[in-house]
DNA sequence: TATTTTGTTTGACTTAAATCAATGTGCTAG
DNA sequence: CTAGCACATTGATTTAAGTCAAACAAAATA
């Protein structure tokens, strides 16, 4: 277990390589660095970034029916995001990890359509969204960028759609499995192996399925040698059988 | 069927109230009357959306993998947007009428990640995105406008996800129902009668059931007294009992 | 008008996943 | 160390929706 996304047992470990690597995309600084800004453009975006904010394990980023005024883009952690039908049916709409955003959901009715809650300590940057629409308009390349950020956002739940809608519970759990590994794999973890920071409860409620459902369908990829799995912690042994279980593009 | 949203046989008729109400969303510069603008910035806006385009009943739009380049504002017609699974499996994303936009999922990429095509003969206005961008940058009642387009749909997507994970097929063709002649009634149609513009196929792709279970449950609400149905042509008949059915917040 | 074609309804049967229930496992805290 | 708790696994049974198939209706085409 050298490579793998155990925060709390490594984080101190990773230092400088993998914590910038893992952390590049996590705000805008950074993430317009590559951009060719001077360093008074960078000051200027660091308005927006200024503040951070911690979160504990269990917490609320934000919850259904707050008041929207800021996008969260995550340090460090790992998030899930949650709706909620009248009779108390929950759904979970999505997993976030370090260098993602949420809160785009509040946008539209300048109040929080869904939770957020953190599945692990966690640090996020507040990002006041006047202030992310005040500079895109000084500069082009972050307004793209958000641009970006939110189509990314619809195409993905396009694919959750294909995906709720078509596939049977193992090409579900196979492409959620394969798409976990390699937003790790960007962040430089491991392309094999990880650790999941959700229950079964939570994967199932993502993927339109029970609790039970997961569980048998993960024994069932053990007994097929196509996984290994511990509890939380899980090893591809076969990526090529998961990809071909699953035949949706899980590219963005 | 005074007020019904019969297109093809009312659309010489409908030619000043209806029309105007219809298309009152239906781009930019209309959208942005009510915004306090000069006739000097209303003709900068017309820039962007100074091209029309008809598409015929069937054609596409735009396709998979076609390079983007503009949203589209619809101004006449019914559109139907779907992803397609490597192995020919097709799941329909969302339906989409006079006033709605198409084409951000083409943002991300560069290029379309989905397929748009005419239920009906249907005129859209071509909005380059470039220019959408340049004015944003410029207006920022537009910048904003632009932002909860995209936020919108996130949110519509994140109730899609919750009717396709946790909701039985009732619910769905309850809460389909209800949100479609929702929008009509925005638009100036009426609130109780609607016809389809879709075949019982693409309704099933859409809420992830198959056209038989579709066309049951129409049969099952029928009998129970809760609409009347024959072929497209819908009409609700006891608007409360399909709130119960479904628990979802159809609210935008 | 006759004739395909396309879309819809309905019935009989199958199945994947849900549900219900029991047991197992590994933390956490006293 | 062990008691309690949250989470996970596995088995038995049920069920909602899928599948297969036939008949029907409407629209398009000849």
């Amino acid at each position: 277990m050298t490579d793998i996304n155990t925060s709390k047992t490594t984080a101190t470990t990773i230092t400088s390589d993998k914590f910038k690597v893992a952390c590049s995309n996590c705000n805008l600084r950074e993430l317009c660095l590559p951009m060719g800004f001077n360093a008074e453009e960078m000051l200027r975006l660091d308005e927006i970034v200024a503040t951070r904010k911690q979160v504990k394990q269990g917490q609320h980023l934000f919850t259904n029916g707050d008041p929207f005024t800021s996008l969260y883009a995550i340090r460090t952690g790992f998030f899930k995001t949650c709706v909620a039908s009248e009779d108390g049916r929950e759904q979970v709409t999505g997993f976030q990890m370090a260098g993602e955003i949420i809160g785009l959901d509040g946008i539209v009715t300048d109040h929080h359509n869904c939770d957020a809650v953190a599945l692990e300590d966690a640090e996020v940057c507040i990002m006041p969204f006047s202030n992310v629409e005040h500079l895109s308009r000084e500069f082009p390349v972050l307004q793209r960028h958000v641009h970006k950020i939110m189509s990314r956002e619809i195409v993905r739940e396009n694919g959750m759609m294909m995906m709720l809608g078509n596939m049977r519970a193992e090409e579900r759990l196979a492409a959620f499995l394969l798409n976990l590994v390699q937003r790790l794999h960007a962040r430089g973890f491991s392309q094999s192996e990880l650790i999941l920071r959700m229950t079964r409860e939570e994967i199932g409620s993502y993927l339109g399925l029970k609790l039970e459902t997961i569980s048998r369908t993960f024994s069932k990829f053990s007994e097929d040698g196509i996984i290994e799995v511990k509890q939380r912690y899980v090893r591809i042994l076969d990526a090529d059988q998961l990809k071909q279980l699953c035949n949706l593009q899980t590219s963005i």
